[in-house]
DNA sequence: CTCAGACATCGACATCTGTCAATATTGATC
DNA sequence: GATCAATATTGACAGATGTCGATGTCTGAG
């Protein structure tokens, strides 16, 4: 079902060209560009990029992340995976704790995306 | 740039305010502004509002749309609603047919909440 | 080595979502 | 009015998703 071996991530296919505007998405294009609005079409995801993104020096220690949600530790940690997967997040551990960072291109490469550049 | 009072639709609080990277969505931003990614992050979702923007005079009739997919005619219709249903695309009826276009301002606050101005 | 804390993974569950076939609704035409 | 074509709505169903409690894994401290 497919393609063979097409070495476009999300990240570069959503960089590359339509601004969904100007020409439609091809099938595969928008197969790919969905899961990274999947990841972000859901309110605590959003809040915790936002969080993350605000964050000193960018990144922020899943520890405080869990403390600013009423929601227990394991679904926190499962949202930040699916962040992490569809690659919207970075992910460092320094000693015990756990550093996530936006990938702020991949971000203003959605919204080039769906803005384009109006 | 000035806020009015209370009722904020999705819309408008997309508009608003801090681009994602400044400061913490709240948790009532969140809800109001996840549905709106809710709603692009479909593949099919995504392939209609780019050929709809895409189509000479910023709409496309129904029946066209159909023929793009390989889809059932309900389900194509089940798309465009929860598009509407969101406030991305607006719907008119000119006779039998019913011609779909798309809000460009509604794309254009999202991508300015989700990129920022990065 | 053992223990405690930070985070991830697993298993289960209710809810939501995408899809279709069948049917209803609406408007133009005969 | 009867009929046909274009869309929408309904009902059903499989699969995805968000959440939790329980448990596993790693790392630093003692």
């Amino acid at each position: 079902m497919s393609k063979s071996q097409l070495t476009l991530t999300p990240v570069e296919t959503a960089a590359c060209c339509s601004p969904l505007m100007r020409e439609p998405l091809s099938a595969d294009q928008a197969e790919r560009v969905a899961p990274l609005m999947k990841a972000l079409a859901d309110p605590v995801r959003l809040r915790l990029v936002s969080i993350v993104a605000a964050s000193e020096g960018g990144e922020a220690c899943v520890c405080d992340l869990n403390d600013a949600f009423d929601l227990s530790q394991p679904t926190i940690s499962h949202h930040l995976k699916v962040l992490h997967d569809a690659g919207l997040l970075d992910r460092s551990k320094r000693g015990v704790w756990v550093y996530y960072a936006v990938r702020r291109d991949v971000l203003s490469d959605i919204a080039a995306l769906v803005g384009g550049s109006a």
